[in-house]
DNA sequence: TTTTGTATTGAATAATCATTCAATATGAGT
DNA sequence: ACTCATATTGAATGATTATTCAATACAAAA
């Protein structure tokens, strides 16, 4: 995993804050969190988990929370960039766009369990951490923006009036939020399928004529 | 706060597992926990808070895993009295119903930051202590399909097919832990009016003829 | 008042962990 | 081969905190 194409030392790449094992490191922290919880998750197990000294991990990160942090800006990141993927893709339509988005926050890249747990760990702490609701909630808003506005071009190519853009998209966002939470109680009832279906049919209910929405 | 009526020695309640103290401490912890976060909350804080000694509350309550419990399970059942009490309301037709169950989703005895913050933290650590997990899922089941059965009597009344109880049941449950999530986010944009609002409207897209949804 | 059983204290204990840092390994340049 | 700069180690430190328990307060009964 992440193994860079040819052979650099770690030292040339320190100052751009990436070397194999800063990403070992992230990727060991988010299994850690996954697998024992953000309250169990150490830095001897973290560092043990990417085979290094427990020292390393430290001194690498400087903190503990600077580790924890680093940890969630990546996984923020690797969200806002399937994101934004789907927002720049001029081949699709606005139709086209909301189907993806769906795919998007069900895949099993994104929506996977260990993920999630990830997230809910740090969206408990973020009321307590103002590092933590700095790298969340501003996503969230664009997000939150950008959806409404999407959904704005949906609703006038399909003539529809009585939801607004905002309801929809505040609808969709909150739906997947629980979707997610629940998908960490029962993984089986709620797998990927059962959730995308489940939103599409919201859509489909609303855009009865569009036959995208399965 | 939890005064009993009449002056009572602690000793002669003690094995019905309530006392003054024994509620002292666990509205203390939620309290501490909403304050500082699950990680953050150690025993000195709560004794503290319930101003009785640290000594005192790992006594009564044999342990701090013990004590978080006892908290979570207090929560679990204050929500489920108060769904019940829909529940088992003979005056409510279902439509009725639902929106009792609304109310009191986003009710501020329910809703409110406080103790969403406690529900999130609790949820984050679900997977990884089977404890919590039973006191959760076995409820969140219930509600599950007692939900879906009231909407098939909606259904039925209200002459809708498209979608079916179970979609609209999980859509409604699923937008509400995702609408506490970020009413912790962001408690001004996600009033207890937007949220209600919110949730009404889906019913009234639904349900078109039923002036009820407002 | 004295006794007795329970409630409550708070200081001592022991375990856990983040953090530090002196010592060592590594590997590129000479 | 030697030097030097950087990477990495792992044992020691110190802080935090759950848990224990001997000592004390209290209140009811005699």
């Amino acid at each position: 995993m992440n193994i860079s194409p040819k052979k650099i030392s770690d030292h040339q790449l320190e100052d751009q804050e990436f070397s194999i094992n800063h990403q070992k490191l992230i990727d060991a922290t988010i299994e850690t969190i996954a697998k024992r919880g953000l309250g169990d998750t150490t830095i001897a197990q973290v560092a043990k988990k990417a085979m290094v000294s427990q020292g390393y991990a430290n001194f690498r990160f400087k903190s503990k929370e600077n580790l924890l942090l680093s940890s969630l800006k990546f996984l923020s990141d690797e969200y806002k960039n399937s994101w934004q993927r789907i927002f720049e893709d001029n081949n699709l339509d606005p139709v086209g766009r909301v189907i993806k988005i769906i795919e998007n926050d069900f895949s099993s890249k994104i929506a996977n369990r260990n993920k999630i747990a990830v997230w809910v760990s740090f969206y408990s702490e973020v009321k307590f951490r103002p590092s933590y609701l700095s790298i969340c909630q501003k996503q969230d808003e664009i997000y939150s923006s950008q959806m409404e506005k999407l959904i704005k071009e949906v609703n006038i190519l399909n003539n529809q009036s009585f939801l607004t853009p905002k309801e929809i998209s505040e609808t969709y966002l909150s739906m997947v939020d629980g979707l997610w939470q629940r998908i960490l109680f029962d993984p089986k009832m709620y797998s990927h399928v059962f959730c995308k279906g489940l939103v599409k049919k919201y859509f489909k209910n609303i855009y009865t004529d569009e036959k995208r929405f399965v």
